[in-house]
DNA sequence: TAGATTGTTAATCGATTAACAATC
DNA sequence: TAGATTGTTAATCGATTAACAATC
């Protein structure tokens, strides 16, 4: 959607906000009081904060609160987005109980297993529904972002049976790369590569 | 340790090896097939290799055996490393029960918690200390890895008690940038922050 | 005004890609 | 030999940083 930002500039508006919403005051900040803060440059702070719809006061800086609103806003925060869940096993089970998603605008609905012991439970809230009804259920709701909590054999037909269903934007937990048709992204997150990566830095 | 790679290219690292293993087969492989495979310039791969101890034959490629175990070598999957938890909740426990750090090397030996209740309880075969004997534990077992599930409130304060412990690198799930002291490396992982950014993507 | 800050343009740096010699 | 592939050197591309004019 938005091709005109670098995907490094956008990995670091949710940094921004996070941190600009962990001040929780108000009146002007400037994007050195930012970059100081973040231990990072403060023309890089300005750039990235200038794809959003912020405006900058010379001699003063950024209002805090308009600063938040267009990150938010950029971010689609504001926006609800629908999110299904494919894996109720543990790692599942913790994203459906944690509330941090609705703070960029996502919900996660519901959750698909193949466990006959967990389909019909709820976890966090959220049914949990059999895969057989995945279709069904997607269309339905007209979700298109995914998030795969499935083993790694299993994730890449999981993953064609979701973009079959409409699914157009997967966040996959699974070690494997996927292969995806034209126009549905990927995002991986292999914790633990990310862990022997972190020990061999 | 490895201040030579750059971090694009170690991150990248742990996707050859996943699909390298993948392949189960023998024999060899050029760097053009796993860059076919991956969607990737198969220039870059032979650069990336080049930082492992992988060395390729011309008019064949490389051997896949030699090649795993380069990376492996590379990533530290053949020392053994004890990682540490801290917080028990939902996604501690995810971590705790998933087998996926074992290829690299990891252990993860136990967990820390304040809450009375898992204190002294087994969660995927390995104990639940109180935070209490934080220092205590991680210094007996020498652990120098620990990874942060806890709320963001309290994750400034628990990342400062663990380098107290002798804790050099740490992987954070909480949604703040931690101040560590030099030497001290940390790697961030905002599952909600990576939705968002999938999602306006 | 003097000083602080934004936003933009130019320079630098680093990573990726292209070109190609070396090898078997 | 001809052809395929590696590994390296040079060129390109993109992101970060530096410089600076504009503004209040």
């Amino acid at each position: 959607m938005k091709s005109d930002i670098p995907v490094t500039s956008l990995q670091r508006l949710p940094v921004y906000l996070n941190y600009l919403k962990s001040l929780d005051a108000e009146g002007y900040i400037s994007s050195g009081a930012i970059a100081r803060a973040l231990g990072m440059g403060e023309v890089l702070v300005r750039k990235d904060l200038a794809y959003t719809s912020a405006q900058g006061r010379t001699r003063v800086g950024y209002v805090l609160e308009e600063l938040i609103s267009a990150l938010e806003d950029y971010l689609g925060c504001n926006d609800k987005k629908k999110a299904v869940i494919v894996g109720a096993g543990e790692l599942g089970n913790a994203l459906l109980s944690y509330g941090g998603f609705s703070n960029y605008g996502i919900e996660l609905v519901c959750a698909f297993d193949t466990d006959e012991t967990k389909i019909g439970k709820t976890i966090g809230g959220k049914p949990v529904y059999s895969v057989e009804n995945e279709k069904e259920e997607i269309e339905k709701l007209d979700a298109h972002l995914a998030v795969l909590c499935v083993p790694a054999k299993v994730a890449q037909s999981v993953a064609d049976a979701l973009t079959e269903c409409g699914v157009n934007k997967i966040l996959n937990f699974a070690p494997v790369l996927l292969r995806v048709k034209e126009g549905v992204t990927v995002r991986n997150i292999d914790v633990a590569a990310n862990l022997a990566i972190l020990s061999s830095m």
